[in-house]
DNA sequence: AATGAATGAGTGTTCATTCAT
DNA sequence: GATGAATGAACACTCATTCAT
């Protein structure tokens, strides 16, 4: 069998990706020297802009593998749209669930995609259409009150889940199952004794 | 007539410290160079090493005090526990709005201390601390459902604030008063039909 | 007396430049280091670029510095224009001499400013014109033979006076007002007898 | 049949130094890197210096070919020594002709020998003391005044030839024979009206 | 209380050159 | 003969910080 070609030197810029993955997710783009990203792949610098253009493409190409993960699994969350009515509270609760659960596969990478980006918020706006278009639905369809205002809202639950990502799942305190039951939940019924607690 | 002594170095002092906060505010820590406060401010260099220790101290007093506004006006939350049940949803929705309303006042002390801030996670805590100590009271005396988990719940809110702020507040396209209102009705009632909706 | 400002700085940002025209001037400007530079000149690095905003910033300066003085050199060589025809001969040698006197003096700016500058030719194109336009005038005159192509000759003895000021003067072999002579001379005559030589 | 050892290799060769002529007479040398040699000629950099040495080298190669062959050419001038002095001057034009032709045929290595080249001066010398070596003999010969410095005329004549070169030729604004025939009539007569002229 | 001028220490980046295959 | 991949050695430039006055 022919060697692959380029085999080694992909597997250079993938070590070197992963480095620099690491060290941009824990200390941040500024606190981030190319020295110290080369050391931690253990390669001299002019290795590194034989890989990659500058410090700052680095960076960009990690936030771009990001969004387009994220934006991937985005996508998976579009289908739902002919969901039976019955199914559809569960399947939202998957798909959060997934995307908890994808924020809390990859650390470093959720940091730089989400909190260090300078698109940051345009990543995120991407998830919050995703909620605004959903929520529109839900209450074109009379499952929602009519007064609420969507486009707020969507970024009040893109708020919730990117705190709640920040505070439990990068720390590991809470798992993206519970998560995503939590904030379906309070999504639906808010805090106060719902119609059914009353009767109880 | 006395001269009154640091009069005017107070008032040098306060306009490094304002020139600071904008710049700060607007371009982040690291794109802040102290060669452009001092211009801002037309100072020199030595100037600002007169009145502060260094780059960081200033951003640290800045950030010190946000901080400070901030525990006040949280602290002015925390007195309404004696509030009979009849006024406290309206007393709470008043506290929101007097929160929206504070870190709309100066968007770029809200940029530093909210967002830039090494710190930032530790400020947003107080005010999900005391979200929490309400919800928890709420819960003990019945209003909400017992099996809510107020911790989370807590974060999420504060995350949704956050949000908000960033998006809508700092960016003016909507006022502290309608943020409160929608957070309030989000949080109490969730978007399903609510008991009430469901008789009508 | 009052003590001038920026006395010290200037007579700085003077050693640097005339450290910079000494080693640009023999070693051009790509082997020319600014930490050479600055050695040279008893300062560090960042003094240098208090003064200049780059290595290309204090050439560029150097090269307008020269350009400004050949420029000034040239105009006194426009003034000539209503010279007696009996005067000509002598004022035109007399302004030559002038002109080799003047690269003669600073042998590394003129190396700088006629041999390195990546504008050198603009430069000498307005040592060029002048020539144009008083062989223009001469020809008008009918003191040159009218079939003369005058730009070509006078981009020829542009070439003569560059490459004579840089055999010649620069290596200290002859002296300015020698090299005029000959120039005039050849100029004038070329190198078979002339009639009056003929005669004798 | 015998496979031609290196007939391929020398191809490749060949394209390097053209590609590096290219290059080199277009951007200079320092400005030109090895990278783009390499990408202009399509092959990969240790391929290079599988031909040559170094850089430097390279350069190097291409000054010394223009040498040579600038001298084979200065060489046939100096087989005129037996010529009638009749013919001379048309000899002497014919050869300047030779000359300016050969600088405008290539006019990348022109550049790289009589500009770039670290002995350019040296390589010019070489014409110069050609023509002072003619200069000397019509001089002894009763053409040509006495009193002329033959090697400074030698000199302003190679200035000439050069700025005529960069200038008319290098552009392509005039042809090798038109200037020849300039430079020849300046030279032996000047500007001002020859005998024959004036007698008109 | 304030300034003009200076600096230490570092950072990203480039380029000619060369292994290992 | 040729290549993908790697490196040593510099170099220009920046910025927070501080003397000397």
């Amino acid at each position: 069998m022919v060697q692959e070609r380029g085999t080694r030197g992909e597997a250079r810029r993938a070590r070197l990706l992963q480095a620099a993955a690491r060290i941009f997710g824990q200390c941040g783009y500024h606190a981030t020297k190319v020295s110290t990203i080369v050391a931690d792949a253990g390669v001299t610098q002019p290795t590194f802009y034989f890989y990659f253009e500058s410090k700052e493409a680095v960076f960009a190409e990690l936030v771009t593998a990001f969004r387009e993960r994220f934006r991937e699994l985005i996508r998976e969350g579009q289908l739902d749209r002919d969901t039976p009515p019955a199914e559809l509270a569960a399947k939202t609760r998957q798909h959060i669930t997934a995307i908890f659960q994808f924020l809390a596969d990859d650390p470093n990478m959720t940091r730089i995609g989400l909190l260090q980006a300078p698109d940051a918020d345009s990543i995120k706006q991407e998830l919050v259409d995703l909620f605004a278009a959903k929520l529109a639905n839900n209450q074109a369809a009379g499952y929602m009150r009519p007064e609420i205002d969507v486009a707020v809202i969507a970024e009040a639950i893109g708020g919730m889940v990117e705190r709640l990502t920040v505070r439990y799942l990068l720390t590991g305190e809470r798992d993206p199952q519970t998560l995503a039951d939590i904030v379906a939940d309070f999504t639906q019924n808010g805090l106060a004794h719902t119609p059914g607690d009353a009767a109880a």
